[in-house]
DNA sequence: CATGAAAGTGTAGACCC
DNA sequence: GGGTCTACACTTTCATG
Protein backbone atom coordinates (compact mmCIF):
# COMPACT_ATOMS: atom_id res chain seq x y z
CA UNK A 1 0.00 0.00 0.00
CA UNK A 2 1.23 3.47 -1.02
CA UNK A 3 0.81 6.02 1.89
CA UNK A 4 1.15 9.97 0.71
CA UNK A 5 2.07 12.51 3.26
CA UNK A 6 -1.34 13.04 4.67
CA UNK A 7 -1.51 9.44 5.31
CA UNK A 8 1.76 9.33 7.62
CA UNK A 9 0.10 12.46 9.23
CA UNK A 10 -3.09 10.77 10.40
CA UNK A 11 -1.14 7.53 11.56
CA UNK A 12 1.34 10.44 13.82
CA UNK A 13 -2.07 12.36 14.99
CA UNK A 14 -3.77 8.97 16.34
CA UNK A 15 -0.42 7.84 17.40
CA UNK A 16 -0.33 10.72 19.76
CA UNK A 17 -4.42 10.59 20.65
CA UNK A 18 -6.21 7.62 19.16
CA UNK A 19 -9.41 8.88 20.31
CA UNK A 20 -8.85 12.09 18.37
CA UNK A 21 -12.57 12.93 16.75
CA UNK A 22 -12.53 12.34 13.14
CA UNK A 23 -14.01 16.01 12.59
CA UNK A 24 -10.64 17.46 14.39
CA UNK A 25 -8.04 14.96 12.61
CA UNK A 26 -9.66 16.71 9.01
CA UNK A 27 -9.03 19.90 10.22
CA UNK A 28 -5.38 19.29 11.40
CA UNK A 29 -5.18 16.95 7.79
CA UNK A 30 -6.55 19.91 5.62
CA UNK A 31 -9.27 17.47 4.17
CA UNK A 32 -12.89 17.14 4.90
CA UNK A 33 -14.15 14.52 8.06
CA UNK A 34 -15.57 11.84 5.28
CA UNK A 35 -12.54 11.53 3.55
CA UNK A 36 -10.18 11.59 6.48
CA UNK A 37 -12.45 8.94 7.81
CA UNK A 38 -11.68 6.77 4.67
CA UNK A 39 -8.30 7.19 5.02
CA UNK A 40 -8.36 5.88 8.59
CA UNK A 41 -10.06 2.90 7.70
CA UNK A 42 -7.92 2.58 4.31
CA UNK A 43 -4.78 2.05 7.01
CA UNK A 44 -6.59 -0.30 9.48
CA UNK A 45 -7.84 -2.36 6.63
CA UNK A 46 -4.81 -2.31 4.91
CA UNK A 47 -3.07 -3.49 8.46
CA UNK A 48 -0.72 -0.32 8.65
CA UNK A 49 -2.78 0.43 11.79
CA UNK A 50 -3.06 -3.23 13.43
CA UNK A 51 -5.59 -1.64 16.04
CA UNK A 52 -6.29 1.46 18.12
CA UNK A 53 -5.39 0.44 21.77
CA UNK A 54 -4.15 2.02 25.13
CA UNK A 55 -0.94 2.37 26.25
CA UNK A 56 -0.70 1.46 30.21
CA UNK A 57 1.40 2.55 32.72
CA UNK A 58 2.96 -0.43 34.94
CA UNK A 59 4.54 1.46 37.24
CA UNK A 60 1.02 3.20 37.96
CA UNK A 61 -0.24 -0.61 37.81
CA UNK A 62 2.39 -1.36 40.54
CA UNK A 63 5.32 -2.52 38.51
CA UNK A 64 8.21 0.35 39.08
CA UNK A 65 10.70 -2.51 38.09
CA UNK A 66 11.38 -4.11 35.08
CA UNK A 67 14.56 -6.61 33.69
CA UNK A 68 15.57 -8.09 30.24
CA UNK A 69 15.95 -11.46 30.84
CA UNK A 70 17.55 -13.84 28.47
CA UNK A 71 16.71 -17.73 28.79
CA UNK A 72 18.83 -20.63 27.09
CA UNK A 73 16.69 -23.95 27.80
CA UNK A 74 18.67 -26.96 28.62
CA UNK A 75 18.60 -29.63 25.80
CA UNK A 76 15.08 -31.63 25.33
CA UNK A 77 13.73 -28.63 27.56
CA UNK A 78 13.04 -26.09 25.03
CA UNK A 79 9.04 -26.67 24.78
CA UNK A 80 8.83 -26.22 28.70
CA UNK A 81 10.29 -23.56 28.99
CA UNK A 82 8.43 -21.48 26.78
CA UNK A 83 5.42 -23.01 28.55
CA UNK A 84 6.66 -21.73 32.19
CA UNK A 85 7.27 -18.50 30.26
CA UNK A 86 3.45 -18.16 29.10
CA UNK A 87 2.53 -19.14 32.46
CA UNK A 88 4.13 -16.60 34.70
CA UNK A 89 2.20 -13.04 34.31
CA UNK A 90 5.29 -11.38 35.35
CA UNK A 91 6.53 -12.26 31.50
CA UNK A 92 5.42 -8.95 28.99
CA UNK A 93 7.23 -9.72 26.14
CA UNK A 94 9.20 -12.78 24.76
CA UNK A 95 10.79 -12.93 21.64
CA UNK A 96 12.70 -15.91 20.35
CA UNK A 97 15.83 -15.41 18.78
CA UNK A 98 18.92 -16.97 16.80
CA UNK A 99 21.94 -17.65 18.37
CA UNK A 100 23.07 -18.97 21.83
CA UNK A 101 20.37 -17.54 23.15
CA UNK A 102 16.83 -18.65 22.67
CA UNK A 103 14.11 -16.36 24.39
CA UNK A 104 15.14 -12.59 25.32
CA UNK A 105 12.15 -11.44 27.53
CA UNK A 106 11.08 -8.51 29.85
CA UNK A 107 9.90 -9.46 32.96
CA UNK A 108 7.73 -6.59 35.20
CA UNK A 109 8.17 -6.54 38.82
CA UNK A 110 6.36 -5.51 41.64
CA UNK A 111 10.01 -5.49 44.03
CA UNK A 112 13.54 -6.69 43.54
CA UNK A 113 12.50 -9.07 46.13
CA UNK A 114 10.27 -10.78 43.48
CA UNK A 115 13.17 -11.90 40.84
CA UNK A 116 14.60 -14.94 42.60
CA UNK A 117 11.03 -16.48 42.80
CA UNK A 118 9.84 -15.63 39.33
CA UNK A 119 13.16 -17.13 37.98
CA UNK A 120 14.10 -20.05 40.61
CA UNK A 121 11.79 -22.72 38.86
CA UNK A 122 13.98 -22.19 35.28
CA UNK A 123 17.22 -23.00 36.78
CA UNK A 124 16.64 -26.56 36.04
CA UNK A 125 15.55 -26.44 32.93
CA UNK A 126 17.48 -23.49 31.67
CA UNK A 127 20.04 -21.00 31.91
CA UNK A 128 19.26 -17.21 32.85
CA UNK A 129 21.10 -13.78 32.03
CA UNK A 130 18.98 -10.99 34.17
CA UNK A 131 19.83 -7.27 33.34
CA UNK A 132 17.87 -5.08 35.10
CA UNK A 133 16.59 -1.87 33.70
CA UNK A 134 17.78 1.91 34.46
CA UNK A 135 15.63 3.69 32.32
CA UNK A 136 14.36 3.44 28.75
CA UNK A 137 15.39 5.91 26.83
CA UNK A 138 13.34 4.78 23.25
CA UNK A 139 10.37 2.81 23.02
CA UNK A 140 8.25 2.17 20.25
CA UNK A 141 9.78 4.86 17.93
CA UNK A 142 8.32 4.50 14.22
CA UNK A 143 11.35 4.17 11.73
CA UNK A 144 11.29 6.76 9.26
CA UNK B 1 -5.50 4.40 42.63
CA UNK B 2 -7.64 1.23 43.58
CA UNK B 3 -9.21 -0.21 40.72
CA UNK B 4 -12.30 -2.55 40.66
CA UNK B 5 -13.34 -5.28 38.37
CA UNK B 6 -15.31 -3.10 36.49
CA UNK B 7 -12.13 -0.48 35.60
CA UNK B 8 -9.94 -3.70 34.77
CA UNK B 9 -12.89 -4.68 32.37
CA UNK B 10 -12.64 -1.31 30.67
CA UNK B 11 -8.80 -1.06 30.20
CA UNK B 12 -8.78 -4.84 29.08
CA UNK B 13 -11.72 -3.28 26.42
CA UNK B 14 -10.20 -0.63 25.17
CA UNK B 15 -6.91 -2.36 24.74
CA UNK B 16 -8.71 -3.77 22.48
CA UNK B 17 -10.51 -1.33 20.55
CA UNK B 18 -9.35 2.10 21.91
CA UNK B 19 -12.10 3.59 19.94
CA UNK B 20 -14.91 1.93 21.24
CA UNK B 21 -18.04 4.22 22.03
CA UNK B 22 -18.67 4.78 25.49
CA UNK B 23 -22.20 3.99 24.95
CA UNK B 24 -20.98 0.81 23.58
CA UNK B 25 -18.11 0.38 26.53
CA UNK B 26 -20.93 0.98 28.94
CA UNK B 27 -23.20 -1.88 27.66
CA UNK B 28 -20.26 -4.01 28.06
CA UNK B 29 -19.07 -3.10 31.93
CA UNK B 30 -23.00 -3.09 32.86
CA UNK B 31 -22.76 1.00 33.85
CA UNK B 32 -24.46 4.12 32.27
CA UNK B 33 -22.98 5.91 29.54
CA UNK B 34 -21.48 9.01 32.03
CA UNK B 35 -20.37 6.39 34.54
CA UNK B 36 -18.09 4.56 31.97
CA UNK B 37 -16.63 8.27 30.61
CA UNK B 38 -16.15 9.19 34.21
CA UNK B 39 -13.91 6.32 34.75
CA UNK B 40 -12.26 6.33 31.40
CA UNK B 41 -11.31 9.76 32.01
CA UNK B 42 -10.20 9.04 35.68
CA UNK B 43 -7.95 6.39 34.70
CA UNK B 44 -6.07 8.61 32.40
CA UNK B 45 -6.14 11.40 34.53
CA UNK B 46 -4.24 8.98 37.45
CA UNK B 47 -1.80 7.72 34.52
CA UNK B 48 -3.00 3.53 34.13
CA UNK B 49 -4.08 4.61 30.82
CA UNK B 50 -0.64 7.03 29.91
CA UNK B 51 -2.48 6.93 26.18
CA UNK B 52 -4.72 6.35 23.31
CA UNK B 53 -2.67 5.06 20.47
CA UNK B 54 -2.45 2.82 17.70
CA UNK B 55 -0.24 0.00 17.05
CA UNK B 56 1.53 -0.16 13.54
CA UNK B 57 2.11 -2.95 11.51
CA UNK B 58 6.45 -3.08 10.98
CA UNK B 59 5.89 -5.38 7.98
CA UNK B 60 3.17 -3.49 6.52
CA UNK B 61 5.37 -0.78 6.93
CA UNK B 62 8.18 -2.58 5.10
CA UNK B 63 10.29 -3.77 7.87
CA UNK B 64 9.78 -7.93 7.90
CA UNK B 65 13.10 -7.92 10.53
CA UNK B 66 14.37 -7.17 13.67
CA UNK B 67 16.72 -8.13 15.63
CA UNK B 68 17.68 -7.51 19.04
CA UNK B 69 21.22 -6.13 19.30
CA UNK B 70 23.26 -5.76 22.78
CA UNK B 71 25.50 -2.70 23.15
CA UNK B 72 28.42 -2.37 24.93
CA UNK B 73 30.31 0.88 24.57
CA UNK B 74 33.85 1.14 24.73
CA UNK B 75 35.09 3.01 27.58
CA UNK B 76 34.58 7.10 27.66
CA UNK B 77 31.87 5.88 24.45
CA UNK B 78 29.01 5.93 26.85
CA UNK B 79 27.33 9.25 25.22
CA UNK B 80 28.25 9.03 21.69
CA UNK B 81 27.04 5.52 21.51
CA UNK B 82 23.69 6.62 23.09
CA UNK B 83 23.17 9.51 20.28
CA UNK B 84 24.62 7.20 17.88
CA UNK B 85 21.39 5.15 18.66
CA UNK B 86 19.23 7.71 18.77
CA UNK B 87 20.08 9.00 15.57
CA UNK B 88 19.61 5.93 13.84
CA UNK B 89 15.80 5.48 13.48
CA UNK B 90 16.24 1.81 12.79
CA UNK B 91 16.40 1.39 16.22
CA UNK B 92 12.89 1.83 17.94
CA UNK B 93 13.36 0.14 21.66
CA UNK B 94 16.36 0.76 23.76
CA UNK B 95 16.83 0.01 27.22
CA UNK B 96 19.85 1.24 28.87
CA UNK B 97 20.48 -1.58 32.03
CA UNK B 98 22.92 -2.77 34.57
CA UNK B 99 24.91 -5.48 34.00
CA UNK B 100 27.75 -6.26 31.02
CA UNK B 101 25.93 -4.75 28.15
CA UNK B 102 25.04 -0.86 28.34
CA UNK B 103 22.04 -1.03 26.25
CA UNK B 104 19.91 -3.62 24.80
CA UNK B 105 17.87 -2.44 21.63
CA UNK B 106 15.19 -3.50 19.31
CA UNK B 107 16.72 -2.57 15.36
CA UNK B 108 13.92 -3.12 12.53
CA UNK B 109 15.46 -3.79 9.15
CA UNK B 110 13.89 -3.86 5.43
CA UNK B 111 16.53 -7.08 4.79
CA UNK B 112 18.89 -8.52 6.24
CA UNK B 113 21.59 -6.60 3.95
CA UNK B 114 20.81 -3.81 5.98
CA UNK B 115 21.76 -5.31 9.15
CA UNK B 116 25.47 -4.52 8.59
CA UNK B 117 25.59 -0.89 7.52
CA UNK B 118 23.82 -0.51 10.37
CA UNK B 119 26.13 -1.96 12.73
CA UNK B 120 29.16 -0.92 11.27
CA UNK B 121 30.17 2.98 12.38
CA UNK B 122 29.25 1.45 15.84
CA UNK B 123 32.28 -0.86 15.88
CA UNK B 124 34.90 1.82 16.21
CA UNK B 125 33.04 2.36 19.65
CA UNK B 126 31.48 -0.34 20.92
CA UNK B 127 31.00 -4.30 21.06
CA UNK B 128 27.70 -5.49 20.23
CA UNK B 129 25.95 -8.99 19.75
CA UNK B 130 23.04 -9.18 17.49
CA UNK B 131 20.18 -11.61 17.66
CA UNK B 132 17.62 -12.10 14.81
CA UNK B 133 14.10 -12.48 15.93
CA UNK B 134 12.23 -15.69 14.89
CA UNK B 135 9.29 -14.87 16.33
CA UNK B 136 7.27 -12.85 19.01
CA UNK B 137 5.14 -15.16 21.25
CA UNK B 138 4.84 -12.49 23.56
CA UNK B 139 3.76 -8.41 23.31
CA UNK B 140 2.52 -6.41 25.72
CA UNK B 141 1.14 -8.60 27.77
CA UNK B 142 -0.95 -6.96 30.68
CA UNK B 143 0.72 -8.88 33.85
CA UNK B 144 -2.19 -9.81 36.12
C1' DC C 1 -24.43 6.19 39.79
C1' DA C 2 -28.65 7.04 36.55
C1' DT C 3 -31.69 9.97 33.69
C1' DG C 4 -32.93 13.12 29.95
C1' DA C 5 -32.10 17.07 26.94
C1' DA C 6 -28.67 19.76 24.34
C1' DA C 7 -24.44 19.95 21.81
C1' DG C 8 -21.30 17.60 19.18
C1' DT C 9 -19.71 13.77 16.04
C1' DG C 10 -19.67 10.02 12.36
C1' DT C 11 -21.30 8.21 8.05
C1' DA C 12 -24.01 7.36 3.78
C1' DG C 13 -25.63 9.21 -0.47
C1' DA C 14 -25.50 12.47 -4.23
C1' DC C 15 -22.43 15.13 -6.75
C1' DC C 16 -17.96 17.16 -8.68
C1' DC C 17 -13.10 17.22 -10.62
C1' DG D 1 -10.19 7.30 -8.01
C1' DG D 2 -10.43 10.62 -4.59
C1' DG D 3 -12.60 14.77 -2.60
C1' DT D 4 -16.62 17.68 -0.86
C1' DC D 5 -21.30 18.84 0.91
C1' DT D 6 -25.49 17.91 3.30
C1' DA D 7 -28.47 15.59 6.36
C1' DC D 8 -29.76 12.20 9.66
C1' DA D 9 -28.57 8.99 13.32
C1' DC D 10 -25.73 8.16 16.88
C1' DT D 11 -22.79 9.56 20.73
C1' DT D 12 -21.10 12.41 24.43
C1' DT D 13 -21.77 15.67 27.98
C1' DC D 14 -23.95 18.48 31.44
C1' DA D 15 -27.32 19.46 34.79
C1' DT D 16 -30.12 17.33 38.01
C1' DG D 17 -31.99 13.86 41.31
Amino acid sequence: MKMDEKDRLIVRLLREDARMPVSELSKRVGLSGPSTGDRMRRLEANGIISRFTVDLDLEALGYPLQAIVRIKPRPGNMHVVEDMIMNEPGFVDCDKVTGDDCFVTRLVLRSIADLDPVLLPFHDRAETNTAIIKSSPLRGRIPV
